[in-house]
DNA sequence: CGAGGTGTTGAACTTGGTCAAAAGTCGTGG
DNA sequence: CCACGACTTTTGACCAAGTTCAACACCTCG
């Protein structure tokens, strides 16, 4: 039970209570390994199941009449992947690894029992949920009204702040196992003016580059210049279930556990 | 009972039991009337209180450093206004009254309630969430990668896909009582090109406008060409917690009770 | 009737896209 | 260990879509 994904993925978050960490381990047969590229649902199949990524990266994307690609999440290790398509019935987004991944899938109809047996891991998975709705207005945000460098720049600190949850002590050093291609298709760029963005940054001394390893040289610059809000870092618990699982320490939890 | 908002709103989704539509009408005490223009909530904002629109039209929004304005949602009479910022202590976007509006506010404290009380509940919560989710990341893929035409047909097809949800004899011509200018911002349009466009839709055929009022005249063509996905239209309740108070019809509801 | 907001149209300008070629990187097999 | 080939990144030149600015028309509501 120890090594269950989703327990280890929502025990950052909150205290379980043994009832709900065991129902969780519960819903985890076995993981899989996924080799870099390969596709592990389309968009428009049923959704059954919901997975936590294990290891390696992962991407949902859609296209479009034109044939270009829009790239709408990245998930890390840790990741709950699919929150979106539970509410319906063939998924919106098709999932595939940008790298080498281990993903531990788990059915969605298990969902309705954590519903029923736990309020306050309902109000967490809700809350996941609306976590990743405000990133993606953040993204809109930037992409509907800023320049090439903004756009990077957010995408990086996205990064970073989201990679923090699971590794506090990062630094500001990590690596980017992705193509340039994927990161214009997930900003709405192309990859020449990715490239030509990442240049800028570098020159302005915001950023290092070697191989696909980045560090953020000047993170505070980085976010004044696109006034970031990581919205992983804190989210408000206080009016959780709390007499049930919720941790009975602060009121509002912080994420890095 | 009978006319509170929330009850109305949630049950075009599930048949309510009587304690569910009892708790939801005890959420309500009052309504408030809101004048054109009126700021109900700025960003930063401690989040006390979620919104049912009775009347009016209401959008939230957020500002860049650059000064231009990004428009993230339209809420329209029935919508329940408020749910992303549930995770948060403060709001992530300010919310204002595109015309005079009513709403019904209530507090958000009383969530845990229903998180409590009704599994079947929270998960039609939940599932509203994941579908405002995947409209953004819809407007994200028009956003990132098509032209002003195109972004502006998935704009009208969402607005009156949304306004279907409460009426769903609507047909095809709808009053849109937004300037130009805040349909722009919620595009990532000037006002100069949303005016172009419209022009070039009304060239083609494809819509008819007079005052405020528009008619889609050919709503097949516009769906075609950005291949648009009703997300409004039925959402996968056949994993909720039956048992309790989920409509004992078919396993997956239409919207449009 | 006048004023302010809203919508339309034209012209110059800017940003990012596209195409193409060169340079770098990585993994594989000899 | 080196050489090859495929893929990725970089750079340059040209092009297209949308922005900005400005003038004007149009309503609507005093």
């Amino acid at each position: 039970m120890a090594n269950s994904c989703l327990v280890e993925k929502l025990g950052h978050y909150l205290r379980l209570s043994p009832n709900d960490a065991e129902r969780l381990a519960r819903l985890e047969h076995e993981s899989e390994e996924l080799p870099a590229q390969s596709l592990l649902r389309a968009a428009g199949a049923p959704v059954r199941r919901l997975y936590v990524v294990k290891r390696g990266w992962l991407y949902e994307y859609s296209h479009l009449p034109n044939g270009s690609r829009q790239v709408a999440h990245i998930h890390y290790p840790g990741d709950l992947v699919g929150l979106t398509d539970v509410a319906f019935e063939r998924a919106t987004l098709s999932l595939a690894a940008v790298s080498d991944a281990t993903v531990c899938p788990f059915p969605k109809s298990a969902l309705d029992q954590i519903f029923i047996h736990s309020p306050a891991l309902s109000a967490l998975l809700f809350s996941l949920g609306m976590v990743e709705h405000a990133v993606l207005s953040d993204r809109l945000r930037i992409m509907a009204r800023s320049g090439a460098v903004e756009r990077v720049t957010h995408f990086l600190l996205e990064v970073v702040s989201r990679l923090r949850i699971t590794h506090p002590d990062i630094g500001e050093g990590f690596s980017l196992p992705m193509t340039q291609e994927l990161l214009g298709d997930a900003i709405g760029l192309s990859n020449v003016y990715v490239s030509r963005a990442l240049s800028e940054l570098q020159q302005r001394g915001w950023i290092e580059r070697r191989a696909r390893r980045i560090r953020l040289l000047n993170e505070d610059a980085m976010r004044a210049a696109v006034d970031f809000n990581d919205r992983h870092f804190r989210i408000d618990t206080s009016w959780f279930p709390g007499a049930l699982s919720v941790s009975e320490g602060a009121p509002s939890l912080s994420l890095r556990a």
